[in-house]
DNA sequence: GCAGTTTTATGACATTTATCACTTTTTATA
DNA sequence: TATAAAAAGTGATAAATGTCATAAAACTGC
């Protein structure tokens, strides 16, 4: 089976439900139509490679992604999950650089593509456009700042709360508080900066502290404070 | 003594020659420069601290200043520094957040302050600085992610050389070879994402393995292919 | 449904790194 | 320049975390 199947683009598709597309007139969402074409991507997909050149961006209409960089011993480092909303790979586009990610497909994703020279122009025409893209790369940034500085002080156990808290934020529960991702402990792993054991015997404690309640790679939440206080996080 | 001093605008500063106003006009120039208020800073000046609301950013004219973040433990997590032609501050302006580090004098420096509005009516006003300024931005996130791999990934050991080669990038060394920036071994520690005593120990063996030479806080880099190779460091 | 692969789990152990306590040296300041 | 304060240096020790080996469990593809 293909892991990549091209779809028309869908009238379904509405680019101003998207926050990023909001400051467009109506040519511009006409142009930006036109010159999108949207796929289907399958698990394990890779839709770049840290290190290669990339002409575009993905804006992610359905799945999930995992944005992660990869250690000179070949571990990766987990740096962000894109999700519905979602563009990617557009600050090599900006920057000029080559890729200093690797994106992958983890849940089965629908991404339009667009090329790297509508978006230049989108922001030079429209600086609503470049405000908001702007807007941000500098929350992006100080999320990453923050995060740096948890890694550098704060322990795993601490990590692995916050991370726990950070997929809630983004993934958010279902009826049941599980986390609605599911990965593997090695995911989790390379998301908080450790060794997979590290996680699991971290996972298993939170359990036997009834912090959390385990089912395979289902995590449910059971006190959400405690683990606040945990991770050392605050708002 | 007063750790603040203003200077009327000197003619001498020629904007112009700052990397991140090429793309203004004459016009938007002079505006710039009739609306920048410059002023002497002493070391241990604080300009804004972390939480705290910015209403403007600052051009570092001459002088170096340390951006960093505190942990909730109290322990500073140093993220960059800025140097001559560097603007700081302006993420917070963008991102319309409070600002998510503090950024101290750490050599004696002269400042330009530059409103919000002024900086976001340029980015409105012409692309090619929006665009020079998200440049910037995304430069900056790829370099924080990259930083922040480094500090899950590598051992202490491996990134105190890697830090010593970013001083040697971001400051050069003089004819001497030793680094134009003098820090204190807790400031090092800071960068690193480590104690003290263990940039202290791990100098010493850097020393002892004629990498380095010490005098005080002077850094002379004896060997630097060999320090590339301990840190793991790839251009 | 089975064989092979991947993931999870656990124990033993090694290594790295932090912490504490203290001395010496350097730097800043009155 | 005297004196206080800060920084650098060192050893002993504890704690955190990684590594390795191995077994059990859970998936995956035919």
């Amino acid at each position: 089976m293909k892991s990549i199947q091209n779809v028309p683009f869908n009238e379904d598709i509405d680019l101003l439900s998207y926050d990023i597309f909001h400051g467009l007139n109506e040519e511009e969402l006409e142009m930006l139509s036109q010159s999108m074409s949207c796929s289907h991507h399958k698990r394990g997909n890779i839709l770049y490679h840290e290190g290669s050149r990339i002409n575009g961006t993905y804006i992610v209409i359905k799945g999930i992604l995992k944005i992660y960089k990869t250690g000179f011993d070949g571990k990766e480092q987990i740096i962000r999950f894109a999700k519905n909303g979602d563009l990617i790979g557009f600050r090599s586009i900006i920057s000029d650089e080559l890729a200093c990610t690797t994106a992958k497909v983890v849940n089965e994703a629908l991404l339009c593509y667009l090329p790297g020279e509508l978006l230049t122009n989108l922001i030079k025409v429209n600086s609503e456009f470049a405000m908001s893209l702007m807007k941000l790369t500098c929350r992006e940034l100080g999320e990453s700042n923050k995060f740096l500085t948890d890694i550098a002080q704060k322990t795993v156990r601490e990590r692995l709360a916050e991370v726990l808290l950070l997929l809630m934020d983004t993934f958010d529960l279902d009826e049941d508080h599980t986390l609605q991702i599911s990965l593997t402990r090695e995911e989790l792993a390379n998301m908080v900066g450790t060794a997979t054991e590290s996680v699991i015997r971290l996972l298993s404690e939170f359990k036997t502290d009834k912090l959390i309640e385990l089912n395979g790679r289902k995590i449910k939440l059971l006190n959400i404070p405690k683990l606040i206080k945990i991770g050392n996080v605050y708002i």
